[in-house]
DNA sequence: ACCCAGGAATTGT
DNA sequence: ACAATTCATGGG
């Protein structure tokens, strides 16, 4: 998708174990309390805050935007990429595992969220994000978690294992087939969005 | 009152 | 190293 990178972290750490309308409401008031207003065609809108907006903001003036235990995470990124620390130009240039070791680095990004961060902002195509639909569908259709009861979270260990055979087996753009069989289970499963 | 949601950090073994 | 617990929040 090329989203903006930074925009793509604050995101995926809102999107930990949440579901969608619950991430929309949280991103949606992040950038009526922190973004920009701007005005297009009579509508108005506000932009997505920018990593140094959102630093300057409290732990706890975050949390009131209904983030939760999230308000720290958010806080933890939007401080290592206006310092710097983080820089996602270069990582769009690394290497998938590079650039993923860089991303776990930050407090709030784990395994699924760079993986996520990865595919959609940062060029890596190849890289294959295990949410839990995800989970049940390869539980469901390949051998790889035979044996699993559906909607069973995988340890950190079987994610490593899955998403690497899944890449393997998908190849250089494993990524798009993680998509389509995203899509394909929110469609016969999901109704939620 | 429970279970779930595009998980990850912390604690326990 | 690996498995269990905890963490906010709202909907079903």
């Amino acid at each position: 998708m090329r989203q903006d990178p930074s925009q793509c972290v604050m995101s995926f750490v809102c999107a930990s174990n949440t579901n969608i309308p619950m991430i929309r409401r949280m991103l949606g008031t992040l950038s009526r309390k922190y973004g920009s207003r701007i005005t297009a065609d009579g509508i108005e809108f506000h932009t997505f805050p920018s990593a140094k907006a959102l630093d300057r903001a409290t732990e706890a003036e975050l949390r009131a935007c209904g983030l939760g235990y999230r308000a720290k995470a958010i806080k933890a990124a939007a401080r290592a990429i206006a310092s710097g620390a983080l820089d996602l130009e270069h990582l769009k240039k690394a290497e998938y595992g590079e650039a993923k070791a860089e991303l776990i680095k930050i407090y709030g990004i784990g395994n699924k969220i760079a993986d996520c961060i990865l595919l959609f902002s940062l060029d890596k195509l190849d890289a294959f994000p295990i949410d839990v639909w995800i989970a049940r569908a390869l539980a469901g259709n390949y051998g790889w978690l035979a044996g699993k009861r559906m909607s069973e979270k995988l340890t950190e260990k079987q994610y490593e294992d899955v998403s690497g055979a899944a890449r393997q087996y998908f190849g250089r753009y494993a990524g798009y087939a993680q998509q389509f069989l995203y899509y394909h289970m929110r469609q016969d499963a999901g109704k939620k969005w």
